[in-house]
DNA sequence: GGGCTTCTGTAAAGCAAATCACATTCACGA
DNA sequence: TCGTGAATGTGATTTGCTTTACAGAAGCCC
């Protein structure tokens, strides 16, 4: 309970609410731990609730009947998920597992809506974290639609690098390590393909991986072939700009100068 | 002028604001006429402005450098577009066009978030709106990873029946024409291939086209070619449902008995 | 109506990527 | 430490779709 509360307010879209909302919100509030795998919901789910990462991994994907499923995209802690159901009547229609061990509050939607009548700064912080995703979402389908499975996964790189990465000796270290057929279910193709490619880059002396670590070696010449600037790395692994395709957005604020940005947060 | 206070006030989102807060907005508000195929906005405005069209349709598409281009959706009177605007900081990613003369009201985005943050329910109909739109975006990413050209033209067909289209004696009734390259451009495919195909869903006796008018003959059996229940088409073309993949929603209420489900409206 | 453009239809050739079918290496817990 | 399942690597084959290249049909403006 009180740690539901401390996780609320640290929330960067709630951080405007004043003391009683906040309480009212952790009132309502629950937090629930799960294990690496577990889901969180389902695409019949139709529970009617917001979600908030306290701490761990989570990851939303859309499955088949036929058993293909693909990755929509990956939540950090400070981050909230599940909110298109705040206004969708209709259940989800992807699902969201714990990819490590992790700990969820869960914030009924009811008391949400309510606070958001009283509150529009809050009303407009969701509504910019659900457009900042929007695009998100947009950019990637342009991507499938024109892009080849090489230049995606290039392009996939290259935000994981600015998300995840960190300046290093001779290169950029990635500070998540997914398996190809992960990098695979990101950008709509095969884990053949995935292993292919990321064989070719690294004749090409693009990339180095060793003990699952991956390294970006020359990032402009990769930025290059997708014809896109390449993105701002930094010491610390939480980087900001605005070609995030992958990221479900949305992080704690640090210190915050002005809001408008990338943290979608108010 | 009083064109424009006509519009805002009778498009659902802004219909329950006072008439202060509407006489504020019209007092900002813009009314332009474009001709067919002009651009309303390219990807890279950065004019800080919402649109409302009044009359007329928009094609909101995504054009990459060597040419290729993609149909994001359309937009009918009634209906609110370029709203991530308000809240991306960036260029607009895509551009809208007149895809027949068109009168279109501008607000500019600063009147707007005014109202906005006075105004809770004003906000959560905005968010509404882009969730509404994103959930949209999200299934015809599913589409795109997950079916063949086939099935995703299919999809499409039954979605323009849903909107649409009108029963009528042997059939249903499209009432929007759209070229093949059309068509092509909204599914992700070649010119070619939806010629193709609907050449074959002619022979096999699921639809028929005359004068450019296409009619649906068997959408029972459309229907199960993507495992999807069929859509219902009502007498009157606005019919709404859940499985929208190509529209850009938000029309105008009619009466409204709730206002939660598919119009996104408040 | 005639000539123009834009749309539709068809078919062969080429290709990117999926599929299939393995061998190999790695991670990690018993 | 070893063993086992998961992750990676690599090739042969297939396929769905694009590309390319035309030819006919249908609007439409002068």
């Amino acid at each position: 309970m009180a740690k539901a509360i401390w996780h609320v307010g640290h929330c960067s879209l709630f951080q405007q609410l004043t003391a009683a909302q906040l309480a009212h919100l952790e009132l309502k509030a629950r937090s629930r731990t799960f294990p690496k795998g577990a889901a969180i919901y389902l695409p019949s789910d139709q529970a009617d609730c917001v979600f908030l990462l306290a701490e761990g991994r989570i990851r939303i994907c859309s499955i088949t009947p036929d058993g293909k499923q693909a990755i929509m995209g990956f939540v950090e802690p400070g981050e909230v998920f599940g909110e298109l159901a705040l206004f969708q009547a209709s259940n989800h229609e992807e699902r969201a597992e714990a990819a490590i061990l992790s700990t969820v509050v869960l914030l009924p939607g009811e008391a949400v809506r309510q606070v958001m009548e009283n509150c529009p700064q809050l009303a407009i912080g969701v509504t910019k974290l659900i457009g900042f995703r929007r695009a998100r979402i947009e950019r990637r389908l342009r991507s499938l639609l024109f892009r080849s499975n090489r230049d995606r996964l290039v392009q996939l790189l290259l935000e994981l690098a600015e998300q995840y990465g960190k300046k290093h000796s001779f290169g950029i270290l990635v500070g998540i390590s997914l398996t190809h057929q992960e990098l695979a279910s990101i950008i709509g193709a095969t884990r053949e393909s995935v292993t292919m490619i990321l064989g070719d880059l690294k004749k090409e002396g693009l990339i180095h991986v060793s003990r699952q670590k991956l390294r970006i070696l020359d990032i402009g010449r990769l930025a290059g072939i997708v014809q896109m600037p390449a993105p701002s790395v930094g010491e610390v692994s939480r980087s900001e700009s605005t070609s995030l395709l992958f990221r479900t957005g949305h992080p704690i604020q640090p210190k915050q100068e002005e809001n408008l940005h990338d943290s979608v947060g108010l």
